[in-house]
DNA sequence: TAGATTGTTAATCGATTAACAATC
DNA sequence: TAGATTGTTAATCGATTAACAATC
């Protein structure tokens, strides 16, 4: 597959389309077509066939898709399939929010271990999951095979753990700390959660409407 | 100001170029030119040089850029200085975590109270806020007085939420339901994050890793 | 079959990069 | 002053949209 050429901006879009197949499939519909999903997405039926042409003929001319089909085509693309383990670092709040409440098998992980360096929650189980300490990393990885890692702790660290947990074999990062981590090996994958970039893009637009009000 | 016209690539950068601004402070830097900047974040002078110059010229030929005063110049377009209060719907684990953790204040935002509706939480004080029963929002309007609100409640009730708190007179929207609020209203700012379509993301380039290294 | 809709090629639009005169 | 670096205009590149032959 000539995966590499495929622009970011068609990825990150394949997400929403899949979120919309599910939807769609729950509503009990059948079939649908680049026309009036482009509708219900507010996007062209022309980018919608350009992004799905990237990965294969999922259509047929004068139907349209079949939603189930798509769907597991989509899934795939996304490796929804081949579930990947990942440990969580940093049993904080936002680490136990994402250990109590996110689908990680809904989206192609699995949680296999969480790791903090606090006495108060080192040892705990937190829904179901263990908490190690950090410096026993290495002891569990066996136990926790890790593929990913989720950095939910303290950013000042962030940097430090990632290097750490890339020398233990990761090979992708879910980055929930505020810092742009440093990384050079090209085969390391880091898809970030800036929670202030997306507030302050927020407050930008709050303010500009504001202005424009104003006038 | 134009502020119409600034492409949305545009608006989400200034955040990081923030990060960066702070991060050089924080060591002590008191200038840096488009080109060193460009070499710390891995974009061009050239691309720094366009976006800043949507909002006004604040670098000297010759010198470069104070970073004190741009850093301050960006807080301004980014609406730092114009503190907006934001309540928040949903006291969950990712509720709890941001009352808890986010730095609302250096964002720009001021939490002025929670909104749940399981009897556990309503009449909790987590972090110094109340929480109150989503039944008693009109009655906490007064006292609360939203300018935005932060959905970290299940999605399924998110667009009826929202559609109430528009209602009520709010004008943005930060968004962590796992669904695109259906708002027709063009002066209503929603943010979302998403965070499975960001680990979906992460995902799919694990796969395509994958496969590249088999060939 | 006729109508609908695909996948793909071509045209357009917008965003990024390069170049450079202005000037600190 | 000479060197450095800006803000901005022009050139390039890439992404989105439009158009259409192929075909279910």
């Amino acid at each position: 597959m000539k995966r590499d050429k495929i622009s970011r901006n068609v990825i990150l879009r394949l997400p929403r389309y899949l979120r919309y197949l599910e939807d769609l499939r729950k509503n009990d519909v059948d079939r649908i077509s680049s026309g009036e999903l482009g509708q219900l997405m507010g996007i062209t039926a022309s980018q919608i066939r350009q992004d799905l042409s990237c990965f294969g003929e999922f259509g047929q001319q004068g139907y349209g898709y079949n939603i189930e089909h798509l769907k597991e085509e989509l899934g795939e693309i996304l490796g929804i399939t081949r579930p990947q383990n990942a440990i969580i670092i940093g049993a904080g709040n936002l680490g136990r929010a994402l250990i109590g409440n996110f689908p990680f098998e809904r989206n192609g992980f699995r949680l296999t271990g969480a790791f903090d360096v606090s006495k108060v929650v080192v040892g705990a189980v937190i829904s179901g999951l263990e908490v190690y300490h950090m410096d026993d990393l290495e002891r569990y990885l066996p136990k926790t095979a890790p593929d990913i890692a989720i950095l939910t702790m303290p950013g000042g660290v962030a940097n430090a753990t990632a290097d750490r947990l890339i020398n233990v074999g990761i090979s992708g990062i879910w980055n929930f700390t505020n810092v742009d981590l440093k990384i050079t090996d090209p085969n390391i994958t880091i898809e970030s959660v800036h929670f202030s970039d997306s507030l302050l893009t927020l407050g930008y637009y709050l303010s500009a409407n504001t202005e424009t009000q104003e006038k």
